[in-house]
RNA sequence: GGGCAGGUUCCAGAGCGGCCAAAUGGGGCGGACUGUAAAUCCGCUGUCUUCGACUUCAGUGGUUCGAAUCCACUCCUGCCCA
């Protein structure tokens, strides 16, 4: 199975050119996709692309990963509704240096080798690149009427917001990245999310127009969730790929608790597994789905990519600590159990508070559970706020240092699944 | 520059002098059922010291006992014309 055949079963294909097959075959190829510097982290959104950039370097060929300097200080209209805000120049700077550092963990960029990984940055081609020869070099091969018959385009002039100039142009700022590395460093194929395609597609014909020059594309289909919501997000917001803002557990989570059916398709995109491990656990599945299989194998191998195995470890047994005995009572975990639960979320409360009998209410908002007593007073009137893996079952409810469990810790939980570690300080 | 239509709570979108913290839908969160799933059903979704009080309907002033609703000006957006 070559590399394009093994990307389709995985169903990592929405849109190929022709001939794209046939230019893997014959020779190693420079490939790249660009990522969007909007924060100094990339997200599991990012993922499906930094996976392309990996299957495609074991298949082989060379990956470049295009960081967008001068492209997000534009902003893609591409599935946008509305205008993007400008990013800094500064703010660029620090994403830039934040994503370089986590996409250097995924490939190899060794120089050495003939398929060694590159990371560029389109701001240093741009930035001292005139707008009267862009308008001249690159304008004068695109024409308008080509332009506007981009979906993404055409969706915001039939809009009520419309859109400026400035992301107009962003196709053609997207088409020139591909020109130039084309030109400077023999890149012939460029990959993306299906999104990407009308962008993708002002670059290869910019090449054929400009130069006769001949590049591919493919482009993956966005992750989609079964239900229809919004791949990526949880109740505490985006999934990052750096610790720092989501844990190795609640990333491991994020995957654990895919649906059956989502996590049949996420498997083959998501991991490494072959079609023969694949199509096992799946029919193990069917057979036993209370298991859980599925998930546990994808949440397994994507935390083991994205985190490593040592983070990894400490993921599974944090879960297994709060989950694989939800019945039991929170005062049989050890000491050494409540401290090691690593990557849930931990605050700190002063002990006097605790001892002076402080409200649960204060306490839930005080410590940043909750924003607002409010809320969090709706919660309990819910049943949804437990502490010790007790229900809180009155709001007025006051703090008792009995509650602490080894004298110094609160295990709290809002809805099921969410843990939070309070220590007295 | 001229004409027109608009700016409402997370989003879409009602409201058009008191019954409005503001319909309805979506999203989000929680509960029940389960498999830490999906589907379904139920509840919540401005803040607080929740009897009730307080701050919101682009901004500023005004009319009124009383304004998201009326008036004036300002700012912003879209469409059409120049």
């Amino acid at each position: 199975m070559d590399l394009i055949e093994e990307l389709r079963w995985r169903g990592m294909i929405q849109d190929i050119m022709p001939g794209t097959q046939e230019q893997l075959q014959k020779e190693i190829t420079a490939a790249y996709i660009g990522f969007d510097p909007t924060a100094d982290s990339l997200h599991i959104g990012s993922l499906v692309p930094i996976l392309l950039l990996v299957h495609l370097q074991r298949a082989g060929h060379k990956p470049i990963a295009l960081i967008g300097g001068a492209t997000g200080m534009v902003g893609d209209p591409s599935g946008k509704s509305a205008e993007r805000n400008l990013l800094s120049e500064d703010i660029l700077k620090v994403n830039l240096a934040g994503i370089r550092k986590q996409l250097e963990r995924y490939l190899h960029f060794d120089h050495s080798l003939p398929n060694g990984a590159e990371i560029v940055n389109n701001y240093d081609w741009f930035k001292d690149y005139s707008f009267l020869h862009f308008i001249r070099d690159v304008g004068k091969y695109i024409t308008v009427n080509y332009m506007m018959a981009k979906d993404s385009v055409k969706k915001r002039l039939d809009s009520e917001v419309g859109m400026s100039f400035t992301e107009f142009c962003y196709q053609l700022v997207q088409g020139f990245d591909f020109f130039w590395l084309y030109k400077n460093k023999g890149v012939k194929l460029q990959m993306g999310g299906s999104d990407q395609w009308g962008n993708i597609v002002t670059g290869t014909e910019l090449i054929r127009r400009k130069d006769g020059g001949e590049a591919f594309a493919f482009t993956c289909p966005l992750i989609t969730r079964a239900d229809g919501g919004k791949f990526g997000k949880t109740e505490q917001g985006n999934v990052w790929l750096d610790t720092g803002r989501t844990s190795c557990y609640q990333f491991y989570q994020f995957w654990l608790n895919a649906s059956d059916e989502d996590a049949q398709k996420w498997i083959k995109i998501f991991t490494f597994l072959s079609q023969e491990e694949i199509n096992l656990l799946i029919s193990e599945h069917a057979a036993k789905p209370h298991e859980r299989r599925l998930q546990k194998a994808l949440a397994t191998e994507i935390t083991r990519f994205v985190h490593g195995e040592e983070e990894y470890q400490k993921a599974i047994e944090t879960t297994e600590k709060l989950f694989a005995n939800q019945t039991a009572p929170a005062s049989s975990l050890s000491i050494e159990d409540l401290q090691s639960l690593e990557g849930v979320v931990q605050h700190g409360y002063a002990r006097e508070k605790i001892e002076g009998g402080t409200d649960v209410l204060s306490f839930l908002t005080e410590t940043g559970i909750f924003p607002s007593k409010g809320e969090a007073r709706k919660m309990i009137q819910n049943g949804g706020v437990s502490i010790n893996r007790n229900k809180v079952a009155d709001a007025a409810m006051k703090l008792d240092p009995q509650l602490l469990l080894h004298e110094q810790y609160l295990l709290v939980q809002k809805g099921k699944k969410q843990y939070y570690l309070v220590k007295a300080v």
